[in-house]
Order: structure tokens, then sequence, then C-alpha cells
DNA sequence: TAATAATAGTCAGAAAAGGTCAAAACATCA
DNA sequence: TGATGTTTTGACCTTTTCTGACTATTATTA
């Protein structure tokens, strides 16, 4: 299966984040890039495209002398961190990648099961919402802030 | 009778997943395509008519760089209903009531979770979907569609 | 403190896949 | 043979990744 570099680059600082100890990780953009023999904006494609904060990731930056790409995990502690996920969709529209990296993150965590991630990921993640045109992000987000309530309101009731 | 060009290159897949060990495998839609010396759709075709969800299959894609078609045997989960319910859905529209009962069943066929059963509930018998406007219904038939599309498949039981 | 050097960010476009759809070609059967 | 269903093709579309020119910010140094 061929990987590619944005991938490799993924993999990379999440090793790098299993490898630390307090779950953060500090680089250099053009060291990175240099690494993997590219230019230096491919890092912040993937950042961008897998680092959010669906993801559950928090990015850092400083520019200029001596600048650096800090990236942070922020785990779910518990449940209750559903809530202020929650709160941080507000009603705001969710493209189909963001909605992906929060089912990923959901699942990783153990709060929904394969079986669910597969269901919600093909009903978020695919082309069915592509019906709804022009509103496809709108009801994307709608639908999974629908999907956290019941998480939430699973949860309080065992 | 020849054999047509679908039917080989159908053929050359399942020799493909039965060589692999964990019943999957992964191709380039462009390599088969030539391998076969065919039009590059045609590889569509043989997906669509050959390896969908009724036939035990599970299709996974990916565009861009690196792209990819995987193709995982899934089984089918010993439910045959569903299978009847799924080719009666058709891409057909379906309101919300339909929706609402077609839930209720499959809750109490135990075939999914109360907690599936809301979550699917909020996301097809709500309000959500009225987003949508004049292609609510179309929409909500075909996420309805999609969900028995995974509970068909056996490879998800926890 | 003003200039310079060292960082990182943005955005649009090219490149590399795969997807869709309808029409043409072919096959089958009453 | 005519109608109907299946296969094949090709023109056009969408998504994902990668690159480079240009921009913005900050530390350092003259």
């Amino acid at each position: 299966m061929a990987i590619t570099l944005a991938t490799q680059i993924e993999n990379y600082i999440k090793r790098l984040l299993e490898l630390s100890e307090d779950g953060s990780v500090e680089l250099r953009r053009a060291d990175l890039a240099d690494m993997f023999m590219c230019v230096p904006s491919q890092i912040n494609y993937v950042l961008n495209t897998r680092f959010g904060t669906e993801a559950g990731y928090f990015i850092e930056t400083r520019r200029g002398g001596s600048g650096y790409v800090r990236i942070i995990q922020t785990g779910l502690a518990d449940n209750a961190d559903l809530t202020v996920l929650l709160a941080q969709a507000g009603d705001k529209p969710m493209n189909r990648q963001a909605a992906a990296n929060l089912l990923t993150r959901l699942l990783g965590e153990e709060i929904i099961t394969k079986r669910e991630y597969a269901i919600c990921r093909s009903l978020f993640a695919g082309d069915a919402l592509k019906l709804a045109e022009d509103r496809e992000d709108l009801l994307r987000g709608r639908m999974v802030r629908l999907l956290l309530m019941n998480l939430i309101r699973d949860d309080l009731s065992d």
C-alpha cells in the first residue's frame, strides 16, 4: 500500500508524540521539511489536514528567529469532555475531513464502537450529504452535534 | 458464450482475495485497467455489479496522490431479512415515519442496540434533515440504505 | 531603535489519483 | 425480429496531495 508523503510525516509526528512524556512535541518546520525533502508548506498541509482540534490536537507556533511549531495532544480525560467538544462545535459547519478526524478520535478513545464508527462514517464522511449541496457542511455539523448529544446522554444514563 | 471482460476482472480480483491472508486486497484502478486493456471506469462497473454489500464485500477508495481501491470481504451477518430490506429500499426517498418505523423494527429484532437506535433516530427522524429542504426524503432514504449496508457486514461485530 | 535575518503562514495552481453518467455496442429471449 | 438487459467506452467531474511564489511576524544585531 503506497503511502503518501503527508501520511509519512503524520506518522513521524505521532511517533514523536508517543515518545514524549507530556504528549507534546516541538519542532522546526524547516527541519522537518528538510528531513522529508519537501517544501515547508507541505508541513502546514499535514498539520491542517491531520492535526486539527477535532482530531484532538492543539497547535502553537511562533515565527521569526528561533521560531517553532508545537503540537499538543489534548486527550479526552473522560466522557464529560464530550460536553466541551459539543460546546466547541457550536452550530458551525463541518467538512468531511474534520468529521472523519473526529470519528477516528472517538473510536480511538473508545467512546464509540467499531460499528457505530462505520455507520457514522458512511453517513457523515461519504458522498451521501452531497445531496444537500451548498448546505452539506452545515448539515454535517448539525448531525455531528446530534451524535455528541446522544453520546453524552448515554454516558449519563449508565 | 464467451466470458465477458467484466467476469474476467471479477475472477482475477476473487483470486487475489483468496491468496490474501486477511480477505482484503488493495489495488490501483488505473493499473487494473491497464492490465485488462480497458478504460478505468470498467473497473467501477465490475466493483458495482459484483462486489456490492449484498454480495458480501465492502469497498473503500481514496482519490488523489497514492489513491487506491480496497476490496474487503465481509461475508454477511446472519440476517437474511436485512438483505431483503436493502433490496427493497432501492434508491427511493423515505419519509420520517417510515424511517422511524424501520428503526423501531430493527430495535425490536435486536439488530441494533438502544444506543444505535437513539442516534439514528435523532439523525433520521428529527428536524436535522429539514435543512436539505426538498431533498429531505431522498437524503433520508440514502442514509437508511447506508445504515442497512453497514448492518449487513459481519466484520464489525465487537 | 531601525534594519536585517530567520522563521512560519497563505493561497492558487499543477499533478495524481479515482468517480459519474449517458450513449453505444452487444447479448438474450419471447 | 424487436424488446430488454448487460457490458463497454469516453467525456467530464471531484478529491487529495504537492509545490512555489509571495506575505507576515519575531528575534537579533548594528
